[in-house]
DNA sequence: ACCGAACTGGCACTCACTGGCACTTGGCAT
DNA sequence: ATGCCAAGTGCCAGTGAGTGCCAGTTCGGT
């Protein structure tokens, strides 16, 4: 998905390529035409891809559609070592780790993310498929924590709690930053970062919120 | 689902005893034999329904295996007006409905309950349409806090924090409560009640939670 | 008893997704 | 350079979920 800096083999950059293809055809087809009304077929014939290669590269259609946001939590999970060996509340590490993370993604991948969150708020089975991957990211950071502070209680539930509270402040964020209606050509990764912050210091203040 | 007081037309009750037919088929069928290897055409030859019925009937096999948890948040959601006229902290009205739907399940309830928690565990798909049911949830009361607190600024937010964090909670208990392997048989609606409540009063000090 | 509306079942269809198999090709040791 | 091997690929045929349509039935109010 990345160009990276080292490139990897030969083959990894031809695969790489290929789902980086698919999912610049996709995502705007997605915006113009509905979710349904593209196809699978249509899009490997578009990216020149075969159909079972496709199944290769995703793990569905769904996944192809939320390859921009997922990429987001995936690379953090990838991060996690480094970011749990930090200090202070977790909330504020993940959430800085987060953010840290937004601002590092490839070129271009601002407005691949715009079309890609509100199809996650048009299409119920989307939505479905991005929360899973965030509840993917809920399991790793519990099972770390768990291995972390061995034995402490409702450390597991503390870990959940957290996540729970990252990711609602996360999806708030995202749909704020996607539902201007020049989104797609003007948001900016810096905007999404700024609405992270913005939320997630709003975070603990939300939790007192009464009913008069 | 639920036999009512006032019973309905004959209609309603019949489509009432086709869907609880099909749900006391299906579920122990899945925990048997496995989610994918149990297909909506022999569910629909078994409880003597059409297919074409089984999809007037649910959202879909997900929605169907779902059933018993589903009914605990969309009781709660029909419920909503009234529940938020009490006072207090939100996540503790909404916990304390939670709690008491739970209990007022129709009888059986937790049989099926328990396999359907399993199953969500098992099979992500599942999972992720549990999380839709959850998220449709939020929304309802996000509306209804924002319709309520007319501009208070921010009564968004603090809304979906309080119910991803309700959610969670829910979400911890409701494993704990189905690992038990004897669970299908002896686990009671009161034990999650507990569960719950003990979930729900730990929330507040899970995020304090910092790393060393 | 009758009429209209709600419900039903059957059929044919689309489309996501999978397993199997033979073939190609890039990576690597020699 | 060469030749081997595993990883990756394309094609095909199959499965099963979900939907639109339509003709027939059944319920509920009058």
């Amino acid at each position: 998905m990345t160009t990276q800096a080292v490139p990897g083999t030969l083959r990894s950059r031809r695969i790489a390529r290929s789902r980086q293809r698919l999912v610049e055809i996709a995502l705007p087809a997605f915006a113009e035409r509905g979710y349904d009304a593209v196809t699978v077929d249509w899009l490997c014939e578009q990216a020149e891809v075969s159909r079972r290669s496709f199944f290769r590269y995703f793990d569905g259609k769904e996944d192809l559609a939320l390859t921009p946001l997922n990429d987001v939590w995936r690379t953090l999970i990838g991060e996690l070592d480094d970011v749990l060996a930090g200090s202070g509340p977790l909330l504020t590490v993940l959430g800085e780790a987060l953010i840290d993370v937004v601002e590092h993604m490839p070129p271009g991948w601002e407005h691949l993310a715009v079309l890609s969150a509100r199809l996650s708020g048009r299409y119920p089975g989307v939505d479905a498929a991005g929360m899973l991957t965030c509840e993917r990211f809920t399991e790793h950071v519990v099972g770390a924590i768990v291995a972390r502070l061995d034995g402490a209680p409702g450390a597991d539930l503390s870990a959940r709690v957290v996540c729970a509270v990252a990711v609602a402040g996360h999806r708030a964020a995202v749909d704020t930053w996607c539902s201007a209606p020049d989104a797609g050509t003007t948001a900016t990764r810096e905007d999404l970062a700024a609405l992270l912050r913005a939320t997630l210091a709003a975070v603990p203040g939300a939790l007192e919120i009464r009913l008069p």
